[in-house]
RNA sequence: GGUCCCAUCGUCUAGUGGUUAGGACGCGGCCCUCUCAAGGCUGCAACACGAGUUCAAAUCUCGUUGGGAUCACCA
């Protein structure tokens, strides 16, 4: 039987990071075994749906290149893959479930919200004991076709306990009386999560269920519904959820960060979603870093670990660091160059990213780091001093007064040449190179610490502008 | 509360009866160096607790503690 998994999101509007680590996990386990990914929307509840969410979700998992097999833009031949479009098909089953003693039809009332905040010494477990189970079901039938308002809700007559298997967690077992006698249809005609997960996975012959480990001890009930229909169960992956401390998910409602947050903050989205991938699996050795492909090549679901996993910004940034001085020059410089818009100086951009490429962890962080760029920032002549270079305001005014002439002369800009030039001076006058070097640094900066060198700096500037500054720098210390 | 699940450095994890308990992030130190990074080397740091089983337990069993999940006409 081929692998078939599926991502079913409902449309919500925020991709978060729990989400598309299991979208991920249903993706690897689905191309490991050269499979078919298949993306389905679960709009079953209008109350939440949100305008643009399906885009959303739609660009996040094109961006880090999982592509969908079957979709509800691409469609396939177990559309639709969108669920309030297949509103007939759960309806039809629902009644064929009730017919075959898997379910009956309710009239009650919709139960309260927040009904009596459980009273304590009732021993009565909080279950739904529903009356109309015992409606006749001639006679529940008629009341329907007269148009009485119902829902499905599903039978729970096993007795003792149900065993099933799940890749992550092993053998489950849970009492039958533990079960609820859920509604599978609700009174909208809309199936609930509960009904339309299991009728689809099964009409779309999806043959490995992945999602959060919260859907584990509702297990046994989508059991006895494909029990009840004589179909086979899928094999079961739960994964645990990725947690934000040690106590909380990852949610929106705390305001984490989703994938797209992510993004703006300057993460490329191969290293979230490497850094993902490993939250909760790991290949068996020591490596770190994988692309997609890779990831398809060894992932295996045995690997997945059973606890949660607190998600750290930290790893993730020194992860996005690596994956930033993996990128070529060129794309570096293309990623960076919306980050520069704020200096107007016409300066060598192209050195600019190259100093700056190993040096940066996220791309959000040039803008700090490029602030000097647009004009030399107030500083204190302390920042002259300097114990290590061997400088103070006196020796670095004698150093610029020196470089300033011979800067002038200088025809060939270039890194090697300008490094060359300054370290001759610094033999020339018997000083050390730090006390040449680290006052040009700073008269071109105003800041301690500077992507780059000196001379990196007076490159990137440009002799026009680095011969300007270091005026400004001897007027200021004289 | 009932039920189910989980438990190795601060964090992500390796480990399936015998290891100096390994790696990575972070943190400290050193080297390199035109500052800061990057790179190289190095240090600190963990088997939640208690009983068993065994010649031998992070690994198996039981209990305790701690944490999570679930008990909706939400998914």
């Amino acid at each position: 039987m081929k692998t078939r998994t599926r991502f079913a999101p409902s449309p919500t509007g925020y991709m978060h990071i729990g989400n598309l680590r299991t979208a991920l996990y249903e993706y690897l386990i689905a191309k490991s075994a050269g499979g078919d990914f298949i993306l389905r929307i679960e709009d079953t509840d209008q109350k939440r749906y949100v305008e643009g969410a399906t885009d959303i979700i739609y660009k996040t998992l094109q961006r880090v290149g999982m592509n969908w097999d079957e979709g509800p833009d691409i469609g396939g031949d177990y559309g639709p893959y969108v669920q309030s479009e297949r509103r007939g098909i759960y309806a039809d089953y629902a009644h064929k479930l009730v017919e075959l003693g898997g379910a009956h039809y309710c009239f009650c009332a919709q139960k309260e919200e927040n009904d009596s905040e459980e009273e304590e010494g009732a021993e009565s477990h909080n279950k739904f004991h529903d009356p109309c189970k015992h409606i006749p079901l001639e006679e529940a039938k008629k009341r329907v076709a007269a148009g009485e308002p119902f829902v499905v809700r599903q039978n729970i007559n096993k007795k003792g306990t149900s065993i099933f298997h799940d890749v992550v967690y092993g053998d489950i077992e849970i009492d039958y009386d533990e079960l609820d006698e859920g509604v599978l249809l609700k009174s909208d005609g809309l199936p609930t999560y509960n009904f339309a997960n299991v009728i689809d996975d099964h009409l779309m012959e999806i043959s490995h269920v992945v999602r959060g480990n919260e859907y584990i001890s509702s297990t046994p009930k989508y059991n006895l519904i494909y029990e009840a229909f004589g179909w086979t169960p899928p094999v079961y992956v739960h994964v645990p959820p990725v947690m934000k401390d040690a106590q909380h998910k990852l949610s929106k409602r705390n305001g984490d960060a989703s994938f797209q947050d992510l993004v703006a903050k300057g993460y490329l989205p191969e290293a979230i979603l490497n850094y993902i991938a490993l939250l909760g699996w790991n290949p068996g050795d020591e490596r770190e870093i994988f692309s997609l492909q890779e990831l398809e090549k060894c992932f295996s679901s045995e690997r997945l670990n059973k606890s949660p996993a607190i998600f750290d910004i930290t790893k993730l940034t020194w992860m996005n660091g690596c994956y930033i001085r993996n990128l070529s020059a060129d794309e570096f410089h293309k990623l960076a160059e919306p980050y520069y818009s704020n200096i107007k100086k016409n300066i060598n951009f192209k050195a600019l990213s190259n100093v700056l490429q190993p040096r940066i962890e996220t791309l959000k962080q040039i803008e700090e780091e490029t602030d000097f760029f647009v004009e030399v920032p107030e500083y204190d002549l302390s920042l002259y001093e300097n114990k290590k270079m061997k400088t103070n305001p006196e020796i670095a005014a004698k150093a610029l007064n020196l470089v300033l002439p011979i800067l002038k002369k200088v025809d060939e800009w270039s890194n090697e040449n300008l490094f060359e030039t300054l370290k001759n001076i610094a033999v020339a006058n018997e000083m050390k190179n730090g006390q040449i070097l680290y006052p040009v640094r700073i008269a071109l900066s105003g800041k301690e610490t500077t992507p780059g060198g000196a001379t990196e700096l007076a490159v990137i500037l440009g002799k026009e502008e680095t011969l300007t500054r270091i005026e400004k720098a001897i007027s200021k210390l004289a």
